[in-house]
DNA sequence: TTGTACGCGTTATCAA
DNA sequence: TTGATAACGCGTACAA
């Protein structure tokens, strides 16, 4: 009940070992003949080789390690599939760690990915820099993620120098901009930033505020604790607190936005609901926009305006940018993709 | 700049490779001051062994593949957290494939697993029997599959006996009646059930006519093409267009259900948004149920009362038992878990 | 083209 | 307890 080798597969199809292995390695160098008894021997014996074998006697495995922050996260699936693609046809295979649950584990992912001798990374979460660096294997940086100064990307990521990690990502604060001009476009002038936590929620709100400022508007940020619905529902509230109302026409009060830009389809969803639980109505006193352009925001009952990023493509030129490095000597270069904004009923003219 | 393997370690702890390797597998029968030894020399040289070498030598590489359908659904991203967790403590890392994305790339996931000389598989999606069978490691099914004839689950999962393959799922059907039972508490006769293709669909589905008929009352089942938001707004329409209505009250139409059980949560916000658009007042006319729980179904616009499959613990139990397979002589047993319903404001008793 | 020998980093099996 | 040595399955020379 043994695995057959590539020894019986030579010794069934009459030839030697080194052969077969080239036969494997389709080698052009080897007599049509050969090659096909070679093949019916391994179809025969139900042969596949052996991955560790492989990896053990040659200069690397094949397999690259994705570091992920959380799984549940649309944006990453999206992106891991476009990864799996560009790798896939390489023929290399995927390992995941999310660092959440590693770090439940206390158990460092880089440290794994080593154990494992991937031949090369993709950062789509936090890792520590100095463990890359001593992983020594190529690593890509897959989209927006904080960077410390120590951060092994860099400073020059997308400006033009190119660092040793390349940052494959998608342009966050341009997509904030976006959502800022047609917010503008349709005549809305306060409009209001629902921000949160983290580096894609900090660049897409700078690309809101430097808009806002372009345009000559007054920024109007307001910072949940998480980036969840439920969170952007809490502080919704505080966009209309100091303004002024029909039962408080005070001197001095704001003008309540006519607009909110959410930095995701979830936090848009719970402005909406705030607004609602206001009594203010949806779309025609409040247009939202969002983020990510996830599958809630195709919703009918919803039909949000929202900003997409195509992480898929974004993860499936993080994986040619890694392949390249790990088979070429080609210097990797960051890329940054533009986003596209998708026009959908939560955004309208302002009323009056 | 070559990694530092067990023979540098022995050498710098100044004892054999053999004893290097017991202090890895941590062996009870070495000195303190020995296994002292060479943890100092691993920790100085930064050693990490070689999952690869391991694995060729030893009879197992802690490593487990999980087939999985598709990457987007929410419920796998779950299950998938609760495997990795207990796999994980168990020291097996786990390398995922979906069915979809290697059927696009003609690569079969089983395969694959083969050349990685994985110690056990947990089916999430769909995968030949037949390669599993010849794989030749233990596996798991999680969740509900559509199980054929020919299935390597056999026919008795879940009935008593206890299968090669045992079935580690929520109890889908049970998810269905508790759905009708609860619409039937608040005084709901006219309940209607959107479905769609798919096994879990189906169980789903089934436990809806089921309890439907045990409370004497009759099934109206319409199924979309799809388990999406879209398709099930696209069919829900039909369940108002042959009923009694003000403008068409001849005899011999029917009445319109007053409740819908929905096999998932976005085809529940189908629903919902089929009957805004069709006029009728969500939820005072139409109560909706849906189905997993999905953090959309928390949201305050629609708080969905919705079924929950706990299927985070669905996949550490699977987890839990294929390692059980991989290291114990202990047998398999298939287990169902019973689901609960999550109560919100989608469901309220019916006008009138 | 083919055969041969060796190395890859561990585990497993015996001896000591 | 410890140590030597043989697998493990394949890549990579190198020589034939």
């Amino acid at each position: 009940m043994k695995r057959p080798t590539i020894y019986d597969v030579a010794e069934r199809a009459g030839v030697s070992k080194s052969l077969v292995s080239l036969v494997l390695r389709d080698s052009p160098r080897v007599s049509a003949e050969r090659r096909e008894a070679v093949l019916a021997a391994m179809r025969e014996l139900d042969y596949t080789p052996s991955r560790l074998a492989a990896g053990l006697a040659g200069t690397r495995t094949r397999s690259v390690g994705v570091v992920i922050d959380d799984f549940a996260n649309l944006w990453f699936v999206e992106a891991l599939a476009g990864l799996r693609e560009s790798l896939a046809s390489g023929g290399y295979s995927l390992s995941v760690a999310d660092t959440r649950l590693n770090a439940h584990l206390s158990l460092d992912p880089i440290a794994v990915f080593r154990a494992l001798r991937v031949d090369g990374v993709v950062l789509a979460g936090e890792a520590s820099p100095e463990a890359v660096r001593r992983l020594g294997v190529p690593a890509v940086v897959l989209g927006t993620r904080a960077l410390g100064g120590d951060d092994v990307a860099g400073r020059g990521a997308g400006s033009g120098t190119d660092p040793a990690v390349p940052v494959i990502a998608s342009d966050e604060a341009e997509g904030g901009r976006l959502a800022v001009r047609h917010l503008a476009g349709l005549g809305h002038r306060r409009i209001a930033c629902v921000s949160g936590p983290g580096a894609s929620a900090g660049e897409r709100e700078r690309g809101y505020s430097d808009e806002m400022r372009t345009l000559g508007f007054e920024p109007n940020v307001v910072r949940a604790a998480e980036t969840s619905e439920a969170a952007a529902r809490a502080v919704a509230g505080e966009l209309w607190a100091g303004s002024r109302t029909a039962e408080r026409p005070t001197a001095g009060a704001i003008d309540a936005p006519t607009a909110v830009f959410a930095v995701n389809d979830p936090m848009a969803v719970g402005v909406i609901g705030a607004a609602r639980a206001a009594g203010r109505a949806f779309p025609e006193e409040l247009s939202v926009v969002g983020y990510d352009d996830s599958p809630l925001a195709a919703y009918a009952l919803l039909s949000l305006t929202t900003v997409s990023g195509d992480s898929r493509h974004v993860g499936e030129q993080a994986g040619r940018t890694l392949v390249s490095m790990i088979e070429g000597a080609e210097r990797p270069v960051s890329m940054r993709f533009v986003p596209r904004l998708v026009e959908r009923a939560s955004t309208v003219p302002p009323a009056r």
